[in-house]
DNA sequence: CGCCGAAGGTTTGGCGGCAAACCAGTTGCC
DNA sequence: GGCAACTGGTTTGCCGCCAAACCTTCGGCG
């Protein structure tokens, strides 16, 4: 087994953070992590990870778009994205065709299966924003707007 | 050269998000992303992660600290800290002794020249800092309260 | 027309992280 | 006192990601 990093040992109450305890870049990454592994892990551990689902989704809302207009809505590198999709398309679930009007890049399409199985994903992506929605009540949109900016404004 | 993530292609601007528009998990990665970039890039890029420094800061203000309780702190596996620790001793910056009272554990402590490498890397650290809390304004507290409420219950 | 720089995609190399298996030492319990 | 469960640490294997080098195609411009 893995170690558990969640289990509130009485004797870690003790430790000390120093600065970081009031730095937003720490926590963010806390947080982050967290997350990511609370989806992760309810997500069927199928090895449906974060990733592949945000890339669907954005292929679902913009069917035809080409891989490095995905990797900048989801903020990953153009050599992280050919792989990715790559492994996508093995399994069926999204279609690559060559443009015809610019034969460099290619279009992105989801598969029938690639909807049904980006269905499946979105009920646990909903339970998952529906948990992290109550842990922040009523200020989860400013809360958003924050991450946003943040996002933004550290180009 | 790697993508230029940031870069606001006119065209980019049309991609649709859908539901991810309004996740916090999805904005959560890209803040922290954006973060954690930003503070590689500006930390003199000699390769001083936040990793390193969040680790040499827990240890600064724990000395004798064992590995296993700086992974709670840090949120990393002890597998993960083991490496890195064992690097940061390779540079000199950090003394590991197995602890007398228990010889399975191994405390740590910084060095001399961990001491003045730490205090370099708070100059970039705060700056980092201050960037953020620039972004954030007058509610960088509530904010912060929210990471640590997501990581905390998130467990 | 022909060239050259820019852009989309892939490949390769390296890094950081986790999980599981394992060893050594410790603790609890009968 | 001795065995079983647990704990700290290391090793190994894998995955996700980035950066750089490279190939192909596109587009502007002399």
């Amino acid at each position: 087994m893995a170690q558990d990093r969640s289990a509130a040992k009485p004797h870690d109450a003790e430790v000390r953070l120093g600065p970081l305890r009031n730095f937003i870049a720490f926590h963010l990454r806390l947080a982050q992590d967290a997350s990511f592994r609370s989806f992760a892990q309810n997500a069927g551990r199928r090895r449906w990870g974060p990733g592949n689902f945000a890339a669907m989704m954005v292929i679902r809302k913009n069917p035809g778009i080409i891989q490095v207009a995905l990797g900048r809505a989801i903020s990953r590198d153009k050599s992280t994205v050919t792989p990715l999709i790559q492994e996508l398309q093995r399994r069926g679930l999204v279609s690559r065709r060559r443009s015809t009007s610019d034969r460099r890049s290619i279009t992105l399409e989801l598969t029938r299966a690639g909807e049904a199985t980006l269905e499946d994903l979105l009920v646990h992506a909903r339970a998952h924003n529906r948990r992290l929605d109550a842990i922040l009540g009523k200020q989860k949109a400013v809360f958003l707007e924050q991450l946003r900016k943040i996002a933004d404004e550290l180009a």
